[in-house]
DNA sequence: TCGCCATGTCCAC
DNA sequence: TGGACCTGGCGAT
């Protein structure tokens, strides 16, 4: 279920389980044969995220890319006494060492690729709320002269890198910001409070390994993290999104649902009315 | 048991 | 802009 925070998580564990080890590389579903080959036997270096798209760097300048698109799973597991699990249903790549098995599913992308291709990859996307120092300004020159709505500019990888659909509504609903309302129209004020505000709540979503928008789970995770303390997930609600008709948290208004940008956004039409 | 939907993206028309 | 692709969960039947 992926928007960039799980991608982010991913990397992290990935990174844990892996980074130094020569993990045996196979595709059970010999879908990815070939590229498991390519890989097999090389040490792995680093694992990163950058938005939506996962990045294994392995040695001899061998780079593993994969995108989990909208059902893709990527599960790291570690060993009880080395035993090996049974490969169960349609796994792709399958890594392991005597201590970890990490199995991907049903992923959009999953390539061998060169540094060259990787570079390419991220020029194209724009900021990523979670990398270290993303360039807000970057993002605010493409909203700033944009005629899209703000909605569709959210969804675009190379305005923002890591936003998804949940993030998409419960942002807009967040800032009272009305989706359609073009991004030449945003003022550079309310830009920077959603900005900062997204950059605060994606690593909440890493902690708690869900999403968290909610007001009161953003300040029990907020002082969980300032504590040292794990994120406990919590109940899944939302603010507006998947509340198709039922009635606005703040002003009771019924909750509209359309497609924008091929996905079903959610707003209150009263809430966020364009001011 | 079936069909639909989903936190995504690409490509053909 | 609509369809294809990949898998799992859930409500309807």
């Amino acid at each position: 279920m992926p928007e960039g925070h799980t991608l982010h998580a991913l990397a992290r564990r990935l990174d844990a389980a892996y980074a130094g080890t020569t993990p045996q590389v196979s595709s059970p579903q010999g879908k990815f044969a070939q590229g498991a080959e390519l890989l097999d036997g090389r040490r792995l270096l680093e694992a990163s995220a950058w938005g939506k798209h996962l990045f294994v760097e392995f040695d001899g300048d061998a780079w593993l890319h994969v995108h989990l698109g909208l059902i893709g799973k990527f599960d790291v597991t570690p060993l009880a006494d080395s035993v090996v699990p049974p490969v169960q249903g349609q796994v792709r790549l399958r890594l392991l060492t005597p201590v970890h098995v990490a199995d991907l599913r049903g992923p959009n992308l999953c390539a061998v690729v060169t540094p060259e291709h990787v570079q390419a990859t991220t020029s194209r996307l724009g900021p990523d709320p979670l990398r270290p120092d993303p360039d807000a300004d970057t993002a605010w020159h493409k909203i700033s002269r944009s005629s899209r709505s703000i909605a569709e500019l959210l969804m675009d990888q190379a305005v923002v890198a890591g936003i998804g659909n949940v993030y998409r509504c419960e942002l807009l609903y967040r800032h009272r910001v009305d989706p359609f309302r073009p991004g030449r129209e945003i003022r550079p004020a309310t830009w920077r409070a959603m900005w900062d505000d997204i950059c605060a709540l994606m690593p909440l979503g890493i902690a708690a390994g869900q999403i968290v928008t909610m007001p009161d789970q953003v300040e029990e995770a907020q002082a969980a993290l300032a504590a040292g303390q794990p994120v406990e997930p919590g109940e899944r609600r939302y603010l507006v999104y998947r509340r198709a008709q039922e009635p606005c948290r703040v002003c009771g208004a019924r909750v509209h649902t359309q497609v924008v940008a091929g996905r079903n956004l959610f707003w209150c039409g009263r809430c966020q009315r364009r001011r």
